[in-house]
RNA sequence: UGGGGUGUCGCCAAGCGGUAAGGCACUGGAUUUUGAUUCCAGCAUUCGUAAGUUCGAAUCUUGCCACCCCAG
């Protein structure tokens, strides 16, 4: 039987080339791609894609495998960022790494790696794919700190056909060990963090190139104005850090968070101390995204997370039509936050997401 | 112009003769493939200013300055 291709993701960090690498020692016929979806250079003036680069090229060296580059800047920037922008602009908090996954990673690598000959693709992402009755499950991975199904969200069921995520069956301190034994040159080099090929940058000024400042007043729930913000995008909901606000007279002792934004008066809303405002349990989610093509019933309980990192609660879903539903929360949810991605799981199967819209109660 | 009050880090704010608490903000770091959150660390040789008393003053005295309130 011929070995099988796999074209591998390669970003240049440890996780894509111990995928790699294991996918090797698994005897398939491996190919490397390494992508560049971002033409700026950082702050520093130094291009990070282009160290990420040499990485892969060194990896691919090491583990004899054959590479190539592909640029997908144009689509990342038509099909992603200007989401991301327009959500910005909108008011919400857009995340862009779940969007590139379904619209780069799984879509325009894995045409571009099937035109390569492949007749896998694989990705240094932490979960796991199981296939059952011809249907593909997204199942979170071992090691639960570095799980990675929420970035896949809104991946569908046809995208996940042939796809092969090797590390979800080690824990992340195992795949770094196995790259220090192998000699790969990542094997200590740091984890990457914001927003996936653009890199760790100042937000605020990354967002300043793109959309124009535009200040405006900061109320705090009692209608008292309390300071000057430098324009809506910047700030988030349940944000502390950035909102320069200090003690003011018989406010206490405690620390300002921002609690709503108005997008037409310009105004943002903060509190001090109490962050009960923060809090709902009922948000409407739109775009929802069902791995499994379809919700199993009209009401039905599971978990959710609503930001990465967080852990899953317990929650009701109420699907109103295939792609919108209500969630309401048995316990009250910190900061739930329009633009950001309600996920659904079932014990280790990801269900799909969706778009948080509105907080209703 | 009289009378009273207040001036301590960017903002709140302790201190009341023994050698500058704390909180918020801010900065840096850790955590993190979004944005946040969280965590840890740093952050006034100086107390409106000038002089005096004292072994020693932000703390007492006096002058000056600034701001606030009341009266005119």
């Amino acid at each position: 039987m011929a070995k099988k291709t796999v074209v591998v993701g390669m970003s240049g960090g440890v996780d894509s080339s111990v995928a790699a690498l294991l996918l090797k020692e698994q005897g398939y016929n491996v190919i490397g791609l390494f992508m560049k979806n971002w033409d700026e250079k950082t702050e520093n003036g130094c291009c990070t894609a282009q160290i990420d680069y040499e990485d892969v090229k060194r990896v691919c060296a090491k583990i004899d495998i054959p590479y190539y580059t592909v640029n997908f800047a144009k689509e990342y920037m038509e099909n992603v960022f200007q989401y991301f922008l327009a959500a910005y602009k909108a008011g919400h908090t857009p995340n862009p790494d779940v969007l590139c996954n379904r619209e780069i990673k799984f879509k325009h690598f894995k045409e571009r790696a099937v035109a390569l000959g492949a007749d896998y693709i694989a990705t240094g992402h932490y979960c796991n794919i199981a296939v059952k009755d011809g249907k593909n499950y997204l199942l979170k991975s071992k090691d639960r700190q570095k799980d990675q199904t929420y970035f896949l969200n809104q991946v569908t069921q046809r995208q996940l056909d042939n796809v092969l995520f090797p590390l979800g069956i080690y824990e992340k301190t195992q795949v770094r060990a196995i790259a220090q034994q192998y000699n790969l040159s990542t094997a200590t080099k740091k984890d990457s963090t914001g927003i996936c090929f653009i890199g760790e940058r100042n937000f605020r000024k990354f967002l300043q190139n793109y959309l124009p400042a535009q200040p405006g007043k900061i109320l705090n729930l009692q209608g008292q104005e309390v300071g000057e913000h430098i324009g809506l995008m910047y700030y988030t909901i349940g944000q502390r850090r950035g909102i320069n606000l200090g003690g003011r007279k018989g406010d206490g002792e405690g620390r300002w968070f921002v609690v709503k934004k108005d997008i037409n008066k310009n105004i943002l809303y903060v509190s001090c101390g109490d962050e009960s405002p923060l809090y709902s349990t009922v948000c409407s989610v739109k775009n929802m995204n069902w791995i499994l093509e379809k919700p199993f019933a009209k009401q039905f309980d599971c978990t959710a997370k609503f930001r990465y990192r967080q852990e899953e609660q317990k929650v009701t879903i109420t699907v109103q039509a295939n792609d919108s539903i209500i969630i309401t929360a048995d316990e009250g949810q910190r900061a739930v936050t329009t633009g950001q991605y309600a996920v659904l799981y079932m014990d280790d199967i990801c269900l799909g997401g969706g778009v948080i819209t509105n907080i209703l109660e």
